[in-house]
RNA sequence: GCGCUCGUAGCUCAGUUGGAUAGAGCAUCCGCCUUCUAAGCGGACGGUCGUGGGUUCGACUCCCGCCGAGCGCGCCA
């Protein structure tokens, strides 16, 4: 957009001034505070400074080889040697105009695609998905379709954790206390009571963990009995996470299970073993400190009483078994194997940040050579805590459920179109109540920045005002309603003769939507989706502005066709941008 | 104990290469529907950005100390 030519015109400035200086490190973003102007860029202080020259007159200089009447009113340097930008209205309407004839406007294919493999979800077999998942699902999905909509290839994959010693306490619990009955009704409600049952045992009896450790033994080996009734623990939970995935809109390329990587565990093992990467030590293997850190930032180290001692990411037991270590090093493997992606993406709890450190080191020193070509990538995310601001406790049962959770934004949000819209059908009250519940659900777990912990709460989550998805939904609806009423498409194809950008609100508009592969671009680089909800945010309430004091349809000729085209594109970004986070919009709410 | 993360308005949170007078929502108070959906808009109130130093043209942001909180430190995942 017009920060692109601006910047590369500037570039272009600073090279003519500086023949020798670095492009690359000249940026012009967005004014933080649009009083200053449009765009700016901070870079000539930092250029001067590094050259020893005065920054005001270096600045004067550039100015002087600038060639930006074409799309700027005025370019000031301000303070010790900012340069701000104020764009031409003309040169807006421009790219308005041009973008309007795209299908996503504003938002240029990267001429860079990379393959991106993004890991997201990860929910556990034999356990009901809670609030907590919705972290990582959320988050997971909002980034592959930001990827996608910038043009790069992605593939997700969940990588389902349908293996493991729990399984061990499943089966023990299958064959002794099933409740036939209850696994018909609710299936994982009853293989979650088998697992507590079998665990509180197994913690006070060691005979009982025998017992639980031989039935895992045995699923190991190949048991056909075990093997059938952990195929049946599978295929009740994968139900269960399609039906969510469903509701939430969540689509994944592949649903590889940890199980999937079982047959390459024992091959891995000894090919680490023949480099040298991993050795034994009492009885298992694993890999050790190779001494190129720092003791504080060894993740194979760890400090017990003063003293720097071995923490190694053990791939297989004294028992023969595997750790997941094992499995997540087969996982990149067959990834780098499969796809050749530039990036792997593991959205996973920031509390995994020791595991996901030593994993991409063990990859490095067993694959150095495809390590170099793979951008190994932990998102962690912070946790969800209570209202009581504790944690949410996953084991002692008072998890909220997801799917409860999603019944009750449902609800709350029909109850709300009902009072707003009493006379839509109800069929369509409920699509309606449908999509701004999810979206406000979504919405929320999305805002606060991902690293922290956040504080759930049902007034918070279910919010319909300030910076929420029904918010951005209802912007979106006001711009339907203009089209509704009017009788009028919306235009792309329709241009006006002339567009007029007069109005402050019309220009402070315009300006926020050209901005939005830029933001987009940001999402993708940080992976941090709510830079996406912020922007959304602010164009809501820009249009809203706009929408009171700017009368669309009373309007006549280019007036007019200027503020549909602004409606018009307003509510495209809105539409795709949220559609990015995974959050649907509708005609009216 | 060691390591990681974090301390921003009464509450919940933003704060994009270090940038200009630190922003929202909720709560409280005051205005605005004969006008395209008021799930809206405008305004007021509210801050020594935990604390003490340092780096520099400039620090919520980077570095160090201290205080406080959370998490991690399983042959679990």
């Amino acid at each position: 957009m017009l920060h692109l030519a601006l910047q590369a015109k500037l570039q272009a400035a600073v090279c003519a001034v500086l023949p020798d200086a670095d492009p690359a490190a000249i940026l012009v973003r967005p004014c933080l505070d649009t009083r200053h102007g449009d765009y700016q860029s901070n870079a000539l202080i930092a250029l001067a400074k590094q050259r020893k020259l005065n920054p005001r007159p270096f600045a004067e200089q550039v100015r002087a080889a600038l060639e930006v009447a074409d799309l700027c009113e005025a370019v000031d340097i301000a303070g010790p040697g900012f340069l701000n930008f104020r764009v031409h209205p003309m040169a807006l309407a421009e790219v308005l105009q041009a973008e309007a004839l795209k299908e996503v406007p504003f938002v240029p294919k990267t001429n860079q695609p990379r393959t991106v493999v993004i890991d997201f979800s990860s929910p556990n077999v034999a356990k009901p998905m809670h609030v907590g998942h919705i972290r990582s699902t959320g988050i997971g999905d909002a980034l592959q379709r930001v990827f996608r909509l910038l043009g790069h290839r992605v593939i997700s994959d969940n990588h389902i954790g349908d293996w493991g010693t729990q399984f061990g306490k499943l089966l023990l619990g299958w064959k002794q206390i099933l409740d036939r009955d209850a696994l018909g009704r609710e299936p994982i409600a009853e293989l979650e009571r088998l697992y507590k049952v079998i665990n509180t045992e197994c913690d006070a009896n060691p005979t009982r963990l025998e017992e639980a450790k031989q039935e895992l033994v045995k699923l190991q080996a190949g048991d056909a009995e075990n093997i059938a009734v952990w195929q049946e623990m599978i295929r009740v939970s994968q139900r269960q996470f399609d039906s969510v995935y469903g509701r939430l809109g969540v689509k994944f390329d592949h649903t590889l299970g940890e199980s999937f990587y079982n047959p390459q565990l024992g091959a891995i093992v000894g090919d680490l073993l023949a480099r040298g990467v991993a050795r034994e030590s009492e009885g298992a293997v694993g890999v050790f400190s190779d001494g190129s850190l720092p003791p504080k930032s060894d993740p194979f180290l760890v400090n017990r009483d003063g003293e720097w001692v071995a923490d190694p990411a053990l791939v297989r037991k004294s028992d023969g078994g595997f750790n997941y270590m094992t499995t997540d090093l087969a996982t990149i493997d067959y990834r780098l194997r499969t796809w050749s992606p530039d990036e792997i993406i593991y959205v996973v709890d920031d509390r995994q940040a020791p595991h996901f450190r030593k994993l991409f080191l063990t990859f490095a020193r067993w694959q150095p050579e495809a390590a170099q070509r793979v951008k190994l990538n932990h998102i962690g995310f912070g946790k969800i805590l209570g209202e009581d601001g504790r944690p949410f406790k996953t084991r002692s049962g008072d998890t909220v459920k997801l799917e409860d959770l999603l019944a009750e934004a449902e609800e709350r949000a029909l109850k709300v179109v009902t009072e707003k819209n009493p006379d839509l059908p109800e069929a369509q009250r409920k699509e309606i109540a449908r999509i701004v519940g999810l979206g406000a659900v979504k919405y929320a777990d999305l805002l606060p920045n991902r690293q922290s912990d956040y504080q759930f709460s049902w007034e918070k989550m279910l919010a319909l005002q300030g910076n929420t998805a029904p918010y951005l939904q209802y912007a979106h609806t006001r711009v339907r309603g203009i089209f509704r009423k009017s009788g009028e498409q919306a235009s792309g194809s329709r241009q006006p003769a002339e567009l007029v950008l007069a109005a402050p609100d019309e220009l402070a508009l315009a300006k926020h939507l050209i901005n939005f592969g830029l933001v987009l671009e940001t999402v993708a680089e940080e992976c941090r989706p709510n830079f996406l909800n912020n922007y959304l945010y602010e164009l809501a309430g820009l249009f809203a502005r706009f929408y009171e004091s700017c009368p669309v349809l009373k309007a006549e000729g280019n007036e007019r066709a200027t503020r549909l085209l602004l409606c018009d594109l307003t509510g495209r970004v809105l539409k795709q941008g949220l559609a990015a986070l995974g959050i649907e919009v509708t005609e009216q709410m």
